[in-house]
RNA sequence: CGGGCUGUGGCGCAGUUUGGUAGCGCGCGUCGUUCGGGACGACGAGGCCGCAGGUUCAAAUCCUGUCAGCCCGACCA
């Protein structure tokens, strides 16, 4: 069927709406593929809903070719399988919850792991039923506490869900890589720029894990990657350790006066006034500053936590979260140390710190801290800094922590060079879940050996519509949107540029015969619309063929342009099916 | 949840300081001219000025409250 702009339902905008920022969302809007209906929730039209399709279809071919089944539950869920994994609480205000006419609990689903495990319980008992994999293409509820970006962060999306069932971790394994190899081919024919990354498991649990970022700077996750090929989400970065150095002829610790030197920036300047060094200045990499915070655990108690690294270093957040999860990390506050009379702040040293000594916290501290590294930190007296206080001859640690913030030009944890920051967009995780959901929701089958055992899981994610968002960040110029082959809403955009009766009857002949050929025509055909609006018209769409017939059809050609390339090459008529197929 | 900015026809905005007939551009309708890079003229349709109170003879404009949007941060399987 030839799609004509005279009747489609479209308007494209002039100016760009005042509310978009990002490149997709005001490309998007601009161009009319779709509405904002409500904060982070939006109406897809006519062309916006022709792309989103064409990612499902994408994502559908590649997971019925590893053998995965399609499903469909429900959006809107019962509360009991949520209460069973403790998520209904879990997942707090991102929840959307509804009460039925009765005052029975229900939410829209954030994501499906509770029915799948529940599904499968209900139906399977075997092992001989396994390996099993099933997937839905479903939307996606969850109420973020601020959605932004258009389409690339909403509270009601489209995502490809899947879920791997297997009886030991060698299936799990399997179904682990063969999700793996899916995701690469989808997001190779969405025509993204992606890295692949591991990560932590997060709050979903389980251990290996990895993410798919599309590489974007209004990508909202960090991550580092080396010439070398190493790529990581920062939270999973590992510090390169440096070689032990020996100290039976360091020189002893002695503390100095250092007053009114609270923060590292004016330490290192009186070290350099009143001690100064033979070889070089000091730096804030030759202190050890430890850093207080309290760690709630889920049951609601709380225990301190130092950490120790180089000065010029800062905690990275997120990475010291996902260390220690599940507990929390909260501000070590004013009443905490005065719980704590031994430490003296801004003059915190390792020799109170640890289990076995004066104030009893656990101390741990970072990579680069290896015996015999020789550190100015604080003597726990207000105003003196020890010097040479060299680990592991003066102090012990309880162990280390990965929690120092990831610098550009850090090494490599595999040796592959330096690290870069760059940031992306998540567009697909898998990971092995484990046997988390399936002990907590009871799913067991008999083994060979008539023995009840838990099933172990895989989870794996593709943001559809995300992806409709991430292409365009990925492909747009000045003009507008610039679709790869398999994601335009057309194959085609034909142009009637001139208001000749003998131009559109040539138009109107060629569109027929592409969609003869099955080739999908989006047709300008609007009456007293002149080119100039067509052509800029076309640009914003982004189709990735735009064919002019104008002036051209005296000469029987037709214009045919590369929209990315901005190439044009006349066309004769009669060669324009073959050419384009 | 903190900080900043903003709510006026479908879209982009002016008007608010100093209260007094609600405006401009785009888009939309009709007619005519135009027709290869967002054409022109004429006429026209469309707005409880975010919402609720208050002050006033009179409120888009002043006061109080409230809701919403966007951006930054925190948060985010």
């Amino acid at each position: 069927m030839i799609t004509r702009m005279s009747r489609l339902f479209l308007r494209t905008l002039r100016d760009d709406p005042a509310d978009a920022e990002v490149p997709s969302h005001r490309l998007l809007v601009r161009a009319g593929y779709v509405r904002r209906a409500a904060p982070g929730i939006y109406s897809w039209l006519p062309l916006g809903w022709r792309v989103l399709r064409n990612v499902e279809k994408i994502v559908r071919e590649e997971m019925d070719a590893i053998g995965a089944q399609e499903v469909h539950f429900p959006a809107i869920l019962p509360r009991e399988p949520y209460e069973a994994t403790g998520r209904w609480t879990e997942y707090g205000d991102n929840l959307f919850r509804l009460k039925d006419r009765k005052g029975g609990d229900y939410l829209l689903g954030p994501t499906h792991e509770e029915m799948f495990t529940l599904l499968v319980k209900d139906l399977y008992a075997s092992y001989k039923d396994l390996p099993l994999n099933l997937y839905q293409i479903q939307t996606k509820y969850r109420d973020e506490q601020r959605p932004r970006a258009g389409i690339l962060r909403g509270r009601e999306f489209v995502m490809k869900d899947s879920y791997s069932f297997d009886v030991d971790d060698a299936g799990l394994e399997a179904a682990y890589e063969l999700h793996r190899q899916a995701y690469i081919k989808i997001f190779t024919r969405l025509g993204l720029d992606y890295v692949i990354v591991k990560a932590t498991s997060g709050a979903m649990g389980g251990s290996a894990s990895e993410e798919f970022l599309a590489i974007a700077e209004n990508g909202e996750d960090t991550f580092v990657r080396s010439p070398g090929g190493y790529a990581a989400n920062v939270e999973a970065v590992s510090t390169v350790v440096p070689e032990a150095i020996p100290y039976e002829d360091a020189p002893a610790a002695h503390a100095e006066q250092t007053p009114d030197t609270p923060t590292i920036a004016t330490l290192v300047d009186h070290l350099n006034e009143a001690f100064p060094r033979d070889d070089r200045a000091w730096t804030a990499a030759d202190t050890l500053k430890n850093v207080l915070v309290m760690l709630r655990n889920p049951d609601g108690t709380r225990e301190p936590l130092a950490i120790g690294l180089p000065g010029d270093r800062d905690v990275d957040e997120k990475r010291l979260a996902a260390q220690v999860e599940p507990a929390e990390v909260e501000p070590f506050e004013a009443k905490d140390f005065a719980a704590y009379p031994d430490l003296k702040k801004g003059y915190i040293g390792p020799r109170v710190l640890g289990l076995e000594n004066a104030t009893g916290i656990r101390y741990l501290t970072d990579p680069r801290v290896v015996a015999g590294s020789r550190w100015v930190t604080g003597a726990d007296v207000d105003g003196s800094h020890v010097i040479d206080l060299t680990a592991e001859r003066d102090f012990v640690c309880d162990g280390r922590i990965e929690a120092a913030e990831v610098r550009a030009g850090d090494p490599a944890p595999d040796g592959s060079g330096p690290l870069e920051l760059a940031r992306g967009i998540e567009m697909g995780h898998i990971f092995q879940l484990g046997r988390k959901y399936a002990e907590a929701l009871d799913l067991k089958v008999l083994d060979e050996n008539g023995k009840l055992v838990t099933v172990t899981m895989g989870s794996y994610g593709v943001g559809v519509s995300r992806a409709v968002a991430a292409v365009v960040e990925n492909a747009h110029d000045e003009l507008g949107i610039i679709w790869p082959k398999e994601l335009s809403p057309f194959d085609v955009h034909l142009v009637i540029a001139g208001k000749d009766d003998a131009i559109k009857a040539a138009a109107e002949q060629l569109a027929q015969e592409l969609d003869d050929a099955g080739i999908s025509v989006l047709l300008d055909d609007r009456p007293k619309v002149s080119p100039g609006v067509k052509f800029k018209d076309a640009e914003l769409i982004g189709v990735p063929t735009i064919v002019v017939a104008g002036r051209g059809i005296a000469d029987g050609v037709v214009e045919v342009k590369n929209r990315a390339t901005g190439d044009k090459q006349d066309v004769p008529l009669a060669d324009l099916v073959e050419h384009l197929a």
